[in-house]
DNA sequence: CGAGTGGTTGAAATCCGTCAAGAATAGTGG
DNA sequence: CCACTATTCTTGACGGATTTCAACCACTCG
């Protein structure tokens, strides 16, 4: 809706292809006052867009694709900590552990690349741009939260079944019912905790209850959200307070 | 170290017994320049600090003793999403879903309580505020992405290591390997998402192995790091990358 | 003393990870 | 466009780990 920015920055192409800065713009974001800043840069499917190294260089806005956030365990296991889809924020922490890495799930992932040392600068003197940080932060934090909680979950069938339930929301704003899903069974299974023969014989599960149907293995379309909600055992208290 | 703040507000008690106001000044924190806002507050074992209601109202500096962030899940089962320990910051968020509440661990936990609203004003003309703000959201963020690490490993003894790992880093900055751990197996079963007959087996594994030795219940002495990090397992790689 | 809480241990059923094989899909090069 | 290959996905079988149900012990508090 808004008009393209003049960019007083060419636009860079570290990694990838450089993109014309109006696909940036496109959509309203807490950092759109800094599109100026911004280089747009595409990414391949399983390209790094960020490691270790880099860590406090940028923040990122992701327009289009895909992104997740991978830690390798010591026994080789790869885990995905957060899954970013377009209209979120993310950058590697300060006091990155365990040699976390950031790559593209999708081929042609496309992602807005802001200079983090510029950008707190302008923070000290700008307070609205302090505000959408501390909004970022606080929009991270909410869905590392939901992560949480569908990780603590029982059963595979409820972790994946709140997988979806959770994608459904992120990606469209809109309710719909129908979803494609943005990453492999290996992704999904990295992400739930669980082996990815177990995600499979869950969505097979949950299919044959009826509580979604798969159309092609990426598409789902949910038919009852409870049953993806509750799993499938009886609802009995016994947490103890 | 620092002198006792002279205060413009009395201490209050909401909710428990009011402390005079040295107690927060004993440490530095992001804060401190705002203790003068601060109430500082008591809490009974299992009292509730905050709950949906007052989301948006305070942000929370644990003094002494453990609170815990508690999600309640359709099936009654409760889960354990954060443990805030001395020197931590903590506030619900504010699209807070799952009916969380915030809770005293131990008897007599001692929190500052800050008021939100103002602090937020504060921050748009104090651009230091507005940076410790962030800072205190990173390093939820860090808690919660070590804590999405620790969920992520598959046995329950891994779990379990990782957690007492956790707990002897946060607890004792000066690499104590003896720690007094803060709250119950059924905590930790919540925190951990096992159940509380795992923990147990868990923690007498870990003893019979050698790698930590249990002085009553609640104390435990870290002998060997590495069989704490590794569990039984030996180390393969599998994850597809 | 008895009740309640917290902790440990045992036995059975269930769920999940692993190994294995096959089916479907996508990608590549001719 | 088709064949060929690699990847992704699904399903089966088996063994191990965890949940569940149960009993028991230690400790505290009235």
């Amino acid at each position: 809706m808004r008009p393209a920015v003049k960019s007083g920055v060419r636009p860079s192409d570290i990694n990838g292809i450089a993109y014309n800065r109006h696909l940036l713009s496109n959509r309203p974001h807490p950092l759109e006052n800094l599109d100026a800043l911004a280089a747009i840069v595409s990414f391949h499917r399983g390209q790094e867009i960020c490691s270790e190294g880099q860590s406090l260089e940028h923040w990122y806005f992701l327009i289009s694709g895909a992104a997740r956030r991978c830690a390798i365990r010591s026994d080789g296991r790869r885990q995905i900590v957060d899954l970013m889809l377009p209209g979120d924020f993310f950058g590697l922490l300060f006091g990155d552990q365990s040699g976390a890495t950031i790559e593209a799930v999708q081929e042609n992932t496309v992602v807005a690349s802001y200079p983090r040392p510029r950008i707190e600068i302008l923070a000290e003197s700008d307070p609205k741009i302090a505000r959408e940080l501390r909004q970022i932060a606080f929009t991270a934090l909410s869905r590392m939260q939901t992560q949480l909680l569908i990780l603590g979950r029982i059963t595979a069938s409820e972790k994946v079944g709140s997988f979806i339930l959770e994608m459904a929301a992120r990606l469209s704003e809109g309710e719909s019912d129908q979803i494609a899903l943005p990453v492999s069974r290996y992704d999904i299974a990295d992400y739930l905790g669980i082996s990815v023969e177990t995600v499979s014989r869950a969505l097979s599960d949950l299919k044959q209850r009826g509580a979604i149907r798969l159309s092609g293995t990426r598409t789902v379309s949910i038919i009852h959200r409870d049953l993806l909600e509750e799993g499938e055992r009886d609802g009995r208290a016994s947490g103890r307070c």
